[in-house]
DNA sequence: ACCTGAACACCGTTCAAGT
DNA sequence: ACCTGAACACCGTTCAAGT
């Protein structure tokens, strides 16, 4: 029963693997130990380890596609486009280096890239051209990945310097001078206000596309 | 005169190394033998690779903050973040997979986080807040570092499938349907006018904060 | 068709020992 | 103080051989 490996448990348990011990643990070796097998064994499966990051962020990226698709239409674009941008954050934040390991990687199925489509259709419909649907897509796309690679990276890594995360570590170590700076780190708040507040400016920036 | 192994020459050798070869090619034993040393007289240096990591991140984004800071002041909110985002854009061009391999790294010098002072003191007279000035930074910062990243990946990967690249071949492995999605990937154009135009929906969002 | 065993050519890092 | 030689515990990947 532990064997029968296929395409798909390798990919779940590639993703329960990364979730567990993270990004350096995800070697071929732990994986297929994990599934009972030696090594080369999934070789037969999956071209090379490239390819399975491909599987893995084209999975993370069909539960994205489907989240948006379910969104009843007629919403408006602004809660089209934010509700696309908050999914790949949650979807990303779901698996440990997320950010960092998915971006940059190809999806594998035409499917999940077709999935694009109504979301396009809808946007132009709000009356932005194709190139601006498109553009918008990609921006959010990108301030996604930016934000929550920075996000993850700043998670509690086991045995960092306390002094540099913590508030008046960090005065300290930036020295004399820099009150704007030391300003802005006190009245920082991390996570979701933060990334909602950006997201906002991005939208202001889409909306300010149409009156024009 | 091979010798004298400093901090600073490993930094620089370490960047010429990542620029010639690639990020798969920048290990620790290549480092040494480009320096003519064997691989551990550079753990006398540097504690490890994440802190040679860290100072070749420190040593790009010291470029940024300097050649930001050489702007004459008085040009305006919207040419000041323009100008940021155009560096940092260019200067992890320079560099081999630079976005994702200085994504995620922590600046070893005070001095460059200190840079952001001046920037922080003209777009919060500019009329911004210091919140709002300061997730403009990470706004933009977020939105590069992730348009690089797929910029940097796209590029011509010794190998590649060609079909996946050309416009046909892409339209045959998407397959029927998603006209939308075909029609964006035709007019998609690459590069500096791409970027210039979702800086500007940015900007645009940041300048509606000004009028509220 | 699917998997194992053994091997190849590497990694980052440590540590005694040299100068 | 700075570097070498040798080693440790790993990597991703290949390939003949088994079933």
């Amino acid at each position: 029963m532990a064997k029968g490996i296929t395409r798909q448990r390798i990919v779940a348990a590639a993703l329960e693997l990364l979730n567990d011990q993270g990004m350096d643990a995800l070697t071929v070796r732990a994986l297929a130990s994990r599934l009972g097998v030696g090594a080369p064994a999934l070789y037969w499966h999956v071209r090379n380890k490239q390819e399975l990051l491909d599987e893995m962020a084209t999975f993370v990226m069909r539960r994205v596609t489907d989240a948006v698709s379910a969104i009843p239409p007629g919403t408006g674009w602004r809660e089209d486009v934010a509700a696309y941008a908050r999914m790949l954050r949650s979807e990303y934040l779901l698996h440990r280096d997320g950010a960092r390991i998915f971006s940059g990687t190809r999806i594998a199925d035409p499917d999940v890239v077709k999935a694009k489509e109504p979301w396009l259709a809808r946007v132009t419909a709000a009356g932005f051209t194709l190139t601006q649907a498109d553009d918008a897509v990609d921006l959010v796309t990108a301030f996604v990945v930016g934000f929550v690679i920075e996000e993850q990276e700043r998670a509690p890594a086991a045995g960092a310097d306390p002094d540099r995360y913590s508030l008046a570590g960090r005065d300290a170590w930036l020295g004399d001078g820099a009150e704007l700076v030391k300003a802005a780190g006190h009245q920082r708040d991390d996570g979701d206000p933060r990334f909602e507040r950006q997201l906002g400016v991005i939208l202001d920036g889409l909306a300010a596309q149409l009156s024009r």
